[in-house]
DNA sequence: CTTCATTGTGAGGTAACCTCAGCAATAGGG
DNA sequence: CCCTATTGCTGAGGTTACCTCACAATGAAG
């Protein structure tokens, strides 16, 4: 029983090792680490299209890392014209990270790519197993953190 | 069928993710980093209990890092007891790794507790459906990766 | 109007990688 | 047998992605 769980928990890390390097290879060709795109995903999820935006420091508490990391990936998406940052209306000392158009339409296609990528890896089983994989893995993840992650 | 599968690979990511934290928690006690601990079960599995040890450099291939990169983890483990390099008795430039008795024993516990922390999230499955899990698993990165990764 | 908390950032540190250069040893062709 | 190319490892130094600590500007509360 035990020899059987380790084995799971180690499939799964190598599922994972796989699909991230193929996700940092479709990454490559636009510049962007995952973190990045990851960073880009959350203000995006925030709502932050069209409200008044994401505080760095949700950001960094999104991304699960310091306040200060969370300035260095938004100075780098900055660079490459993905994101801008603008003086909060309400908070002198904040700033609303929201993502520029060039970032919206990169989002986009990263997110096909992603999907692209997936696809892939799953193509050999069947729909009904994509979805038992996919409950099974979400009860898991539900049972063991009721909290419910953000990230 | 697309958001289908996107939903897969990040139920897959998310939960390599919780499983990472845990291990890593698992091992803190013991000063071991995630990947030092790795490099102990590669030096294990080569069957380095009894022969002739195994290479660095296969290490590192093992690993997927460069050989210099190699060169530290084992520094560390070499430094904690855990690993000992000899000199090859076939190739004088070479060094056979290999296990120290404490280092085996170290090996022991962490793998019980990996399957420990492999056991917990898995708990809320039936043995049937951590059967299907791993079936599924197995069988998508058999299918994607003929090759057969060895790490 | 102090005093305290909070937001973001400069400075500087660490861990885990990397490449490149170099030394010792081995392998192989002449 | 010797001379060159290759191999196995490591020193030096760079990069990336984090971190903590200190601090200026602002905001909130007494």
């Amino acid at each position: 029983m035990t020899t059987e769980e380790a084995g799971l928990s180690e499939l799964v890390l190598r599922t994972a090792r796989v699909l991230r390097r193929a996700h940092r290879e479709a990454l490559e060709p636009y510049g962007l680490s995952p973190h990045q795109s990851r960073a880009m995903g959350v203000i995006v999820r925030s709502g932050a299209e069209d409200g008044d935006g994401l505080r760095l420091s949700d950001l960094a508490a999104q991304l699960g890392i310091a306040p200060r990391s969370a300035t260095d990936v938004v100075d780098a998406l900055e660079e490459h014209g993905l994101v801008e940052r603008r003086p909060s209306e309400h908070d002198r000392r904040a700033v609303d990270l929201r993502l520029t158009p060039a970032g919206r339409a990169l989002r986009r296609t990263l997110e096909r790519a992603r999907a692209t990528v997936s696809d892939r890896h799953f193509a050999s089983l069947t729909d009904a197993e994509r979805a038992t994989l996919a409950r099974l893995l979400r009860s898991a993840l539900e049972a063991s953190d009721p909290a419910g992650p953000q990230a």
